[in-house]
DNA sequence: CTCAAAGTACGATGGTTGTCGTATATTGAC
DNA sequence: GTCAATATACGACAACCATCGTACTTTGAG
């Protein structure tokens, strides 16, 4: 199995999720769409420590340097939400699940679609 | 309105959910508990942080100061997680909740619980 | 009284993050 | 060719966290 890259950070978050959404971007362009208060050349090294880490990709061969996403989203989106919960709720995702439930934000959507993840996960029996 | 208190770090953590789950305690009790490789000094320097920042408060009439949690859990954890799903899921908890479930570790009666707050929040439809 | 045991206080250190300033290189307009 | 604009590279820094070692203090057994 291929070793789980490492996690991004809040800051590398934010850039990724750039990247998710518009695909390989220059740098200028990730900096403009973070409407962050910060300096072009934090966002720069930011891209750059990200590729250090194999978090992105880039293509160096003209001037301006274009970065892509190399981690998938969702796996990355599912191994935040798993450090947090073994970090945070020793481990009970169902614990986590019916806090983020409780302020009562959810949309109606989610709501159905959470009952028909329950339906399923019941009906597969998988759990505990 | 009371400001927050600010929000525990990982290794405050632990050592809360001790305080929590056993009242006032001293050093040494907490330090005992929390299996980890890490020193007695390092446990005491913790709450002496925690101290602080009014995260605990102390009894230090005799030799054995006696520690006890200023903050109360579920605030602590919904805290916790709300920065959380701000900070990763832009502020959608019911994507948390779905991505949360996802991996089928939620016992039975987790998702029994879930349902019934689900059925819940659809009747008093106070989301978006 | 003496002294070992056990406690607290706290300065110092190393790692990580996010931030920026400055140095340097490339491009293109003129 | 010159020069301003725009890139990248990278060292340095402050903040924060967790950790530890060491110095100092108090207690209680003998």
């Amino acid at each position: 199995m291929a070793s789980a890259p490492t996690l991004p950070t809040a800051a590398e978050l934010e850039i990724l999720r750039v990247l998710w959404a518009k695909g390989p971007s220059s740098v200028r362009d990730v900096h403009d769409l973070i409407g962050g208060g910060t300096s072009y050349t934090t966002t720069l090294k930011l891209l750059q420590m990200m590729h250090a880490k194999r978090l992105v990709k880039r293509d160096d061969a003209r001037r301006q340097h274009i970065y892509e996403a190399l981690v998938d989203e969702h796996r990355t989106l599912d191994g935040l939400v798993t450090r947090f919960v073994d970090h945070i709720f020793e481990g009970s995702a169902g614990a986590l699940a019916l806090r983020a439930l409780g302020d009562g934000s959810a949309s109606r959507a989610e709501l159905a679609e959470l009952k028909r993840l329950i339906r399923q996960l019941e009906r597969n029996g998988s759990g505990p």
